[in-house]
DNA sequence: GTGAAAGCGCTAACAA
DNA sequence: TTGTTAGCGCTTTCAC
């Protein structure tokens, strides 16, 4: 038995098709007699009717589908903001189409087309680079998009993120108060606007408290994976030894370092603290536990999603950027340093 | 400027609609003169034409696009099954439409209709129970489905899993060769078939072994969380503080666990051994690094999918259930037990 | 090999 | 308040 149709619902309750249609939109529904409603509510009830979504979209060329670029579900961090997106966008009737880019600029437009493909409504851009040409056109064409996490140099889209250079801050503040001077940084890679605005907020902060940062403390990875924090780690050993704290670009780095840093003899937290950033699932089960800059991830996909609605639903509302507020968790991978250090 | 539809292609190249369809149709291109399909190729490629779903889902009743319940995609293992899923799909030619239930039944209910909506041509369930209505309703009414990781009791549906009997085994195995004898069990709710089969596995494989499984020694957690391991962990304590070693349901199990244990002043592994299951990301990078069985997660997701796409092409392929094959990964967190023990 | 024509299920402008 | 009508963009059967 096929699925029953708007005209199978119109028919049982004796009324034109316009009319079930009117009774089943709930924007058009005070348009109809409350006698009718019933009707019509009861024969789609009886019918188990669903509308026939392909129908709608292309009639009303709304999909009221999302489209949601990230660069892998499989990090930690994705996943949390995805799912942050995906609850408001559920929870307003859309439907979140999710694609992984595996950091792929051609993955990315490929995945965008399939999106366009879908007239998704909008986007939710989390796999943004500092050049990004993708994005910059699709913004120029006035696609209505969202970034989050990562941003694009010079492009006025409205971007949810956390305040990096406070999270830094609290990082740096926190080596201070323990006592350390010579700290290093192991910022991702520059391709990213994020390990951009950590870095600079980590000079910026040395600065501050008068503290010069050693040549060859700052290494940047080429990845923000955990290998990468190893190979790091090689680097930093070779070109300053003497560092006794590093912030590390977030928490795969951190722990990519710590394993790094081991094989050279240097224990964290004894011979070296290392902070993380996000705090990320099961960041306190590690060994050692992390000390790190706590994000709320899904409150950052929530965010943006509720920053596309807002703009979806108002066109000329000046959709603004977000910028929410980290905290510092301090575990067991930083500690004062040795008396002899 | 509207998007180019198919009447616009047709046009440009000097052709009905019909060719011009027939035309950029692989499956119906045969049917086109060279010469005309050159022309359309190139009218398509001029004004950038993209083939509206919609419209097209509407006309051919099929929408290309798999559903996929999962309990969470937070869970690095569900993040990682989905992957895979979707990665084959994707080279497809279909998309996938993942929804999360958050080990809801409702939840799921809801989300499998707006996949039915959305005409899904076929159903990837990860997030199935033991006893399962909505699981069970759906394969009665006939929608193509796999089901992966978990299944449902009595449901003859195609399953891809790995070898579970198989994964315990090679835990239990490991820990009687280090040479202990008491040896525990925690297990996932037994809402869930994975919970079930271990428990099963461990239970004939310890009488295999000849040795018999202390009263008390199998403690099943409330769920498949670190959080439900503490618990399970306090319990064991009470039920038998003798036990030398545990297999856990899970590699969050198996944390919590840890966890727990050293609570109670029972080290992980010099007092307690612990073995988890699935060799989730980092599981190399917790204290102590986890023994664990390490399962193709990827690959039973890429299997779940192939399968699927098996059935959807061949009506009457008699699509069958596939096992994986684990192995187990010996890391830091068994050794044998104490000669005090 | 190509064109004509119908229609998938729905919504919205207009008429009554 | 309800019905009429048209058509979104595409595929597919049927003629030619």
């Amino acid at each position: 038995m096929a699925a029953a149709t708007l005209q199978d619902v119109a028919d049982k309750a004796g009324v034109h098709v316009a009319t079930a249609s009117r009774a089943l939109n709930p924007a058009t529904r005070d348009k109809v007699s409350p006698r009718t409603l019933r009707r019509v509510l009861a024969a789609a009830e009886k019918l188990n009717y669903r509308s026939n979504t392909a129908a709608r979209m292309l009639r009303t060329r709304r999909s009221q589908v999302i489209g949601i670029l990230v660069p892998d579900i499989l990090n930690p961090l994705y996943a949390a903001v995805v799912r942050g997106a995906e609850q408001v966008l559920t929870a307003h009737g859309y439907t979140s189409l999710i694609l992984n880019t595996d950091n792929d600029p051609e993955i990315a437009a490929r995945h965008f087309r399939v999106l366009q493909d879908w007239q998704a409504d909008g986007f939710i851009f989390g796999n943004a680079y500092v050049e990004d040409p993708l994005i910059t056109a699709a913004a120029e064409a006035g696609v209505p998009m969202v970034l989050m996490l990562r941003s694009v140099a010079g492009l006025s889209v409205p971007f949810v993120n956390v305040d990096e250079r406070l999270g830094i801050r609290l990082a740096v503040d926190h080596l201070v108060g323990l006592g350390h001077t010579r700290i290093g940084h192991v910022p991702g890679p520059p391709t990213i606007s994020t390990a951009v605005a950590r870095l600079e907020a980590f000079q910026e902060t040395m600065a501050a408290h008068g503290i010069e940062v050693p040549p060859g403390a700052v290494v940047a990875a080429r990845d923000y994976t955990a290998e990468a924090g190893e190979e790091a780690a090689e680097r930093l050993v070779a070109t300053d030894p003497a560092l006794t704290a590093v912030v590390a670009g977030n928490d795969l780095l951190a722990l990519g370092l710590i394993s790094g840093l081991a094989r050279h003899g240097r224990q964290c937290p004894r011979d070296v603290s290392v902070v993380g950033f996000n705090d990320m699932p099961l960041a306190d089960r590690f060994a050692p536990p992390l000390t790190t800059i706590r994000t709320p991830q899904r409150e950052v996909g929530a965010e943006a999603a509720r920053t596309l609605l807002r703009g979806l639903a108002d066109d000329d509302a000046v959709a603004r950027s977000i910028e929410l507020t980290p905290q510092i968790v301090v575990r067991g991978s930083t500690t004062a340093p040795r008396a002899d250090g």
